[in-house]
DNA sequence: TAGCTCGTTGGACAA
DNA sequence: TTTGTCCAACGAGCT
């Protein structure tokens, strides 16, 4: 009887997962969930004193003790749940049930590379079979380089010249028929017992936001490919830009914990849209968006605590703690802000035209250092990403792949009168100014104080005051940026 | 090697 | 109210 240990990482799915395919062919399967402890491991200290740890921030934790409740019941009961070092855990189930293959999918962060390399090497050496797949990316990052072999750093070429003329992805993969291998003896942990789900009190409303399975995931992914217009993918290229309506895919934490793959994501439009569609091709482009992530942290194993463009290095961020309190809470004076970072705290979730405002107004318009931000997101977030989120932050600081003229500032008011026209989205989540007309939402500090009386709103106290003037914080960061040395990486 | 084009998402201001 | 132009400048990527 031939065993084979799949060990589930980032690929908390049954359909298109090749590993757990593989495994399912061979023989019995023994399915494991090895909750790894990081906490004090891969410390990175920064040169500004940020603490930035690969630990599972705390929304992460939250949605992956619902993910690996779903999955349990997916796989009746039989996945194994483990607490430790994966090497140990791994060694001791091939002990107890005789495996003689273990099954994986890759995942891409620079420790876990690690990780696998020794886990790899050990297997080995005690003649255990070990397949690693693709399950996660739809190219391998270092399969995209350049004629010349070096990797891209701009993302058009990549993905048009690099990816999309390389090759289609791989079609998904139905869901196999698992034989398990079942022996009382083999003993797992309760769901409860790894204790993810953190105390406080937010949680159960932010978890009930989502359906946080692999059929949440699919049916999610149905949604959008079959809304109509403009909730859906149908009217995706505009209706994405407002945070006020349902028309993004909401896949991204269910990318993340992989339970759906981006090869289903990318295909669930095959015969409903023409290939050609315009809302098709920038879909695809964000599916583009995220390899490019994980491209630029193959490349730049350091990219969540190093800036890319290393003149950034010397960079002089400022040092107001109460500035960085207020942007976290919501209470920086500008209301599309303050709205985006409820929304955070609120759902685990920010709408992406809202990311890169608060993004802007944290690193342009304070002036704090973008990493306090990454930090900030990877604890709120649930779909925060090891390459995503820092290579976005990246983006949106200035210091990593992008080439556009570093005087891009977002102006919190135009984007929220252009993006939130009719305040919608803004008083969802700032209902102090539910009051406020829509002239003045995005700016009741111009507002006559007649206007606020009516809105029953008194600045400084139950709104607060701008943090900074946005038009001389611009011109703040237009001249420390332009200081910034010519010569780059 | 030289030269050319282009770069996810912008803002301010003038006409 | 809308549209066009400039900001001020550079590296990536390709031919």
């Amino acid at each position: 009887m031939s065993v084979t240990i799949h060990w589930f990482r980032n690929d908390l799915r049954l359909s298109d997962n090749p590993a757990l395919t593989r495994a399912a062919r061979t023989g019995k399967v023994v399915p494991v969930y090895i909750l790894e402890d990081q906490t004090g491991k891969g410390k990175d200290q920064t040169p500004f004193g940020l603490q930035q740890s690969h630990a599972m921030g705390e929304a992460t934790k939250l949605w992956l003790h619902y993910a690996l409740s779903s999955l349990q019941s997916d796989l009746q009961d039989k996945l194994v749940l483990r607490r430790g070092s994966a090497e140990h855990i791994l060694g001791e189930l091939i002990d107890e049930t005789g495996a003689q293959q273990v099954t994986m999918t890759r995942c891409y962060a620079p420790h876990q590379s690690e990780t696998d390399r020794n886990i790899e090497q050990k297997l080995q050496r005690k003649g255990i079979k070990i397949s690693i797949e693709t399950g996660n990316l739809l190219w391998e990052p270092e399969q995209i380089t350049k004629q010349d072999g070096t990797p891209y750093k701009v993302f058009t070429p990549f993905y048009r010249r690099g990816c999309l003329a390389a090759h289609p992805p791989r079609q998904p993969l139905p869901r196999p028929n698992i034989d398990f291998y079942t022996d009382k003896k083999i003993s797992s942990l309760t769901i409860d017992a790894l204790d993810l789900k953190p105390s406080l009190k937010w949680t159960d409303r932010v978890a009930s936001e989502w359906d946080i399975s692999e059929t949440g995931a699919q049916a999610a992914l149905q949604r959008f490919i079959l809304s109509a217009h403009p909730d859906g993918l149908h009217g995706y290229a505009e209706g994405r830009n407002f945070p006020s309506r349902p028309a993004t895919s909401r896949l991204s934490p269910y990318l993340k914990f992989g339970q759906i793959s981006p090869h289903q994501a990318w295909y669930a439009a095959d015969g409903h849209f023409n290939p050609a569609d315009k809302n098709l091709d920038i879909f695809r482009s964000e599916l583009g968006w995220r390899e490019f992530s994980y491209h630029l942290l193959h490349t730049h194993p350091h990219l969540k605590t190093k800036p890319l463009q290393t003149k950034f290095a010397q960079f002089q961020w400022l040092n107001e703690p109460e500035h960085l309190r207020a942007w976290q809470t919501g209470q920086t004076g500008y209301p599309i802000v303050d709205a985006g970072m409820r929304e955070l705290y609120q759902t685990g979730y920010m709408h992406n035209r809202i990311r890169m405002i608060v993004g802007s107004f944290l690193v342009k318009n304070l002036l704090l250092d973008w990493r306090h931000g990454e930090a900030w997101f990877w604890d709120c977030l649930f779909d925060a990403d090891a390459a995503s989120n820092t290579a976005s932050w990246q983006w949106i600081a200035g210091c990593g792949a992008d080439a556009a003229p570093y005087f891009r500032v977002f102006n919190p008011v135009t984007q929220g009168q252009k993006f939130d026209s009719d305040g919608e989205y803004t008083r969802r989540y700032v209902p102090e100014l539910a009051n406020m007309p829509s002239k003045y939402l995005f700016n009741p500090f111009d507002a006559p104080i007649d206007v606020l009386r009516r809105a029953g709103v008194t600045l400084g106290r139950s709104y607060p005051y701008p943090l900074v003037d946005v038009k001389v914080s611009r011109l703040r960061a237009l001249d420390h940026f332009a200081a910034l040395p010519k010569s780059t990486s």
